[in-house]
DNA sequence: GTTCTAGAAC
DNA sequence: GTTCTAGAAC
C-alpha cells in the first residue's frame, strides 16, 4: 500500500500481532454517503482523532495522482489492504447511489460489518460549504462546486439495509453528525454497534421517526430494552436513549392502537416487530404487508410511503403491447415531466414498471440524471402498480392505466391488472363516463370507497389513458409513423399529467387538458366535480373512523373535501373569501389609495384611465417593475376575482403588455413576465410587470424571490384562461411556496442564500423552463 | 410591503 | 469577527 494514499491512525499501544488476534473479526467498514460539502472528510478526521480503534480513511481525492482523481478500484484495493492489517475503514467518497456503493459493500466478505453514515444535510448547506472551501483535496471549490453538488444530488439514492449494510445512521443536521461522530469515536477496540436504521427516511419503513433529538435523554419505556448492555453508555450509541414522536396515521392506517412514541434507539426492524405484536390483522394490514415485502423493491424514494403528498403513478404508455420505440418514448416522458413538474406543487410523478430490468425505466433514469429534474418530484419505481402501497410502501393516490380504446378490462399487462385489482366497480364507473377513448386522450375515474384499490392502496382515482399503437396486431396501428406516433404520445402524457394536476388542484388547473371532444357531453374528465354517486359515497366514507385515517389528512391537505362532494357547493377558497373581506393593515393600503386617488400621487403614476392606474413599483425587484392597478373598489386580490372581471383582467393584461413593449424598445435585452401574487401583501388587485433580470437592491429575501419565481406567481395569461374557463382563478392558498429553497428561475439550480443566488443570476443564461416559454408567458424582443 | 435587529450561521 | 435570516413592528 502506498503510504501517501491513506490516512492511518493506529493505536500506538496495539501491536500488529495483537491486532491480528483481537481485531480480526471486529473491524468495520463505514461507508460515508453524501455530496461534496456534506462534511465527509471532517467526519473522518473527527472520528480518527485520538480514537482507540485503528482507522484508515480511504479518500478517492487523496489517492489522486498527477492532478487526476483516484479510481474506485484504487480505493477498493487500499481498503482491502487496510482491513487485512486489522484496521477499520472509512470510505470517504460520495457513494451517492447504490451502484457506487455496491463494490465497497463486498469488502472483507460477510464477516466484516458494513455501516453507512448518511450525511443527508440540506442541499444549500452542502453548496455553501463546498463553495467556500479553499483547500479541497479534489480541488472542488468555488463556483463550480455548486453545480457539482446539484448534479451529484440528482443521483442520490437513499442507502438501504437491503444493500448489505448492517447499520445506517442518517444525519440530517449538525447535531446528528456530532452524535454520529461520538458514536464512532466511542467505538472502542472491541466494541460493536446495534444494527438497523437510525434516523428519519428509513427506506421502506412504515414508521417515520419524526424529528430526532439525539442529545435529549428520555427514559425508554419499561417494556422495551436497548440492544446495548448499558443503555446509559453513550459511547455505544448516542442515539440510544432518544424518544421520537411517531404519527399514528402513518404507522398503520387501519390500526390506531400502536404505541405513539417509539424510542429512536429501536432499529427499523424492531419497530416493525413491535407493530406486528399489537396488530391483530396482520394479513390484511398494509403496514405489515409492506414490512414483509419492502426489500423486494429498489426505489430510493420509498419515503413517500410516509408522507401524505399527492402522487401519480404511471406506467410507460405504449411501450409494451403497443410496441412503441423505447428511446423515443423515454425522451417524451422526460420532456413531458419537465413541462409539468413546476405545476405539481408538492405532488409527485412516479414512473412505474414491474420489472427490475425494465429498459424503459433505465432509459428514463439515464436521461433524467442529465437533466435538472427535482428527484423528489419525479422518480422511477420498480413494482406492481396495483400494489404500490401494500407491497412497496409507496403511496400514490392516483394511478394511470395504459388502457385500450374500448376501456375494457382484460387484454393483459397494466390494464388487466388495474381492472382486476379495482374490482367490477371500476368498469361500471368508467362506463358512466366514457365508452371509448381516442389515442392521446385520458379519462379520470374516481375510485369507490369500497374498492380494494382504495381500501388497500389508498388510490382515489384511476386515469385511463390511451397511447399510440405501433403493433399491427392491435387496432389503429400507426405503421411505424413515428412523426404521428410521437405527437400522439406527447398528447397522451399531456392529457395524463393535466388530469392529475386537475385532480390535485380542483379550483382549476392552469393547463388545458386534451379533452376528447367526442366525450365532452358526458360528465367526467379531469376537473368536473361530477354527479356520480360513487364520488359522493366516497366522501361519505371518509367520515367513518376506520379504513381512512390516511386519507383524511390527505384530503385536508389537498382541500378537496368539497370538490368531490355534490357539485352545488363551491370550492373552499371561494367560500372562505365570500362576504369575508380580509382586513388589511395600514401599511397595505398604499396601492388602494393610489388606485382610488391617482391625482394625489402624480409623481409615481405613469398612466391613468377609468379602470386602471399604472405605476412604477416603489420598491422594484428588477430593473423594470411596474404595477397595473385595478380601480374597482373591493377588488383586493385574486381571491375576489370572478367571471365578471374577465374583461378587466384582459384590459390589465393588454396595458401591461403595452408598457412592457415600450420598455423593450429602450432595452431589447429585457425579458418580462406579467402576473399576480396568489396572496398579495398589498390591498387592491395589481398586475406585476417585471423584468426577469431581478437586478435590484430591493430584492432582499427569500419571500421576495419566491413570490416571483414559484407557483405563487400566477401568470396573467393563466389567470385569464382559468377565469374564462372556470369563472375563478386557481388559487395557491398557502404561502409554502414563499419558504421554498432558492432556485434559479432559469436553470433551476439551488443556491444557499440570497447573495449567492443573486450572484448566480447575473450570469445564468440558461433557457427559461419550457412552461414559461409557452403561451406568451414571457415577453421579449423577437429580433 | 419595509425596516430593524437578535441571533444563527459562517 | 462578518454575513445572513427571520420574526416583530409598523
Amino acid at each position: 500500500m502506498e503510504n501517501v494514499e491513506i490516512d492511518h491512525l493506529t493505536s500506538p499501544s496495539t501491536s500488529k500481532e495483537e491486532e491480528g488476534n483481537s481485531m480480526k473479526n471486529k473491524v468495520v467498514v463505514v461507508i460515508l454517503v453524501g455530496p461534496p460539502g456534506s462534511g465527509k472528510s471532517t467526519f473522518c478526521e473527527d472520528v480518527m482523532k485520538d480514537a482507540d480503534r485503528p482507522w484508515t480513511r480511504i479518500c478517492q481525492d487523496k489517492i489522486a495522482r498527477g492532478g487526476r482523481a483516484g479510481t474506485r478500484s484504487q480505493c477498493l484495493s487500499s481498503a482491502t489492504s487496510a482491513l487485512n492489517e486489522g484496521s477499520s475503514v472509512l470510505i470517504d467518497r460520495c457513494n451517492i447511489d447504490k451502484e457506487q456503493r455496491a463494490d465497497f459493500l463486498k469488502l472483507g466478505g460477510d464477516e466484516v460489518e458494513k455501516h453507512c453514515v448518511f450525511l443527508d444535510l440540506p442541499a444549500k448547506v452542502c453548496i455553501s460549504r463546498a463553495m467556500k472551501r479553499t483547500d479541497h483535496e479534489g480541488k472542488l471549490q468555488g463556483g463550480k462546486a455548486a453545480a457539482v453538488v446539484n448534479r451529484v444530488l440528482q443521483k442520490k439514492e437513499l442507502p438501504e439495509l437491503s444493500e448489505g449494510f448492517t447499520r445506517i445512521m442518517r444525519c440530517a443536521n449538525e447535531e446528528h453528525v456530532e452524535a454520529a461522530i461520538g458514536t464512532y469515536r466511542g467505538l472502542g477496540l472491541v466494541g460493536t454497534l446495534p444494527s438497523g436504521y437510525f434516523g428519519q427516511k428509513s427506506p421502506g419503513s412504515k414508521v417515520q421517526l419524526g424529528i430526532m433529538r439525539f442529545m435529549k435523554k428520555v427514559d425508554p419505556p419499561a417494556n422495551l430494552q436497548s440492544k446495548s448492555d448499558d443503555p446509559q453508555d453513550m459511547s455505544q450509541d448516542k442515539v440510544s436513549l432518544q424518544k421520537v414522536s411517531v404519527n399514528k396515521e402513518k404507522i398503520s392506517p387501519t390500526h390506531s392502537d400502536v404505541e405513539n412514541d417509539v424510542p429512536l434507539w429501536m432499529s427499523q426492524d424492531e419497530v416493525s416487530v413491535q407493530k406486528v405484536s399489537v396488530c391483530k390483522e396482520e394479513d390484511s394490514c398494509p403496514a405489515h404487508s409492506d414490512v414483509r415485502n419492502n426489500e423486494k423493491l429498489d426505489s430510493a424514494h420509498k419515503t413517500s410511503a410516509t408522507e401524505n403528498v399527492p402522487a401519480l403513478a404511471f406506467p410507460s404508455i405504449s411501450t409494451a403491447d403497443f410496441h412503441f420505440d423505447l428511446e423515443k418514448a423515454s425522451n417524451i416522458i422526460v420532456e413531458k415531466v419537465e413541462e409539468y413538474i413546476n405545476e405539481l406543487g408538492n405532488a409527485r410523478l412516479v414512473l412505474v414498471d414491474i420489472s427490475p430490468n425494465s429498459k424503459i425505466l433505465a432509459s428514463v433514469r439515464r436521461k433524467i440524471a442529465q437533466r435538472n429534474i427535482d428527484s423528489s418530484k419525479f422518480f422511477t419505481f420498480v413494482g406492481d402498480i396495483t400494489q404500490l402501497y401494500s407491497r412497496g410502501g409507496l403511496q400514490c393516490n392516483v394511478i394511470a392505466n395504459a388502457t385500450n380504446w374500448r376501456l375494457k378490462p382484460g387484454g393483459g399487462g397494466v390494464n388487466a391488472a388495474i381492472f382486476s385489482a379495482a374490482g367490477p366497480e371500476l368498469e361500471s364507473a368508467t362506463k358512466e363516463r366514457a365508452t371509448s377513448l381516442q389515442p392521446g386522450n385520458a379519462v379520470v375515474v374516481p375510485i369507490s370507497s369500497t374498492s380494494p384499490l382504495f381500501i388497500r392502496e389508498g388510490v382515489t382515482h384511476v386515469v385511463h389513458v390511451l397511447g399510440p399503437n405501433m403493433n399491427p396486431q392491435r387496432p389503429d396501428c400507426l405503421k411505424n409513423d413515428y412523426v404521428k406516433g410521437c405527437n400522439v404520445l406527447r398528447k397522451a402524457y399531456s392529457s395524463l399529467f393535466g388530469a392529475f394536476v386537475s385532480i390535485i388542484r380542483p379550483e382549476g388547473a392552469s393547463l388545458t387538458p386534451n379533452i376528447d371532444k367526442s366525450l365532452e357531453t358526458q360528465d367526467h374528465l379531469y376537473r368536473s366535480p361530477g354527479k356520480g354517486h360513487q364520488k359522493v359515497s366516497g366522501r361519505e366514507a371518509l367520515d367513518q373512523p376506520q379504513n381512512n385515517k390516511r386519507y383524511k389528512g390527505f384530503y385536508k391537505e389537498l382541500g378537496t373535501e368539497v370538490f368531490y362532494s355534490d357539485s352545488k357547493q363551491e370550492p373552499p377558497n371561494i367560500e372562505r373569501t365570500k362576504g369575508m373581506s380580509k382586513t388589511w393593515a395600514s401599511y397595505a393600503q398604499a396601492l388602494h389609495n393610489m388606485a382610488m386617488h391617482p391625482d394625489r400621487h402624480k409623481k409615481d403614476v405613469i398612466e391613468v384611465s377609468d379602470d386602471v392606474v399604472v405605476i412604477n413599483d416603489l420598491y422594484p425587484k428588477a430593473q423594470k417593475h411596474l404595477l397595473v392597478l385595478a380601480r374597482i373598489k373591493g377588488l383586493d386580490s385574486l381571491a375576489d376575482v370572478d367571471k365578471e372581471h374577465l374583461s378587466l383582467l384582459n384590459r390589465m393584461h393588454h396595458i401591461g403588455l403595452k408598457h412592457a413593449e415600450n420598455l423593450l424598445k429602450d432595452n431589447e435585452s429585457l425579458i418580462f413576465r406579467m402576473g399576480y401574487h396568489s396572496v398579495p401583501s398589498m390591498r387592491q388587485l395589481h398586475l406585476h410587470v417585471i423584468s426577469q433580470d431581478f437586478n435590484s437592491n430591493h430584492l432582499k429575501n427569500k419571500k421576495h424571490w419566491n413570490s416571483f419565481t414559484t407557483l405563487f406567481f400566477r401568470d396573467s395569461v393563466d389567470v385569464i384562461e382559468e377565469v374564462s374557463r372556470n369563472g375563478k382563478p386557481a388559487l395557491i392558498d398557502d404561502e409554502s411556496h414563499l419558504k421554498m429553497e432558492l432556485r434559479c428561475h432559469r436553470c433551476r439550480s439551488v443556491h444557499p442564500n440570497i447573495p449567492r443566488l443573486k450572484s448566480h443570476i447575473t450570469s445564468c443564461q440558461a433557457p427559461f423552463p419550457s412552461k414559461l416559454q409557452q403561451n406568451g408567458r414571457l415577453i421579449f424582443c423577437d429580433r
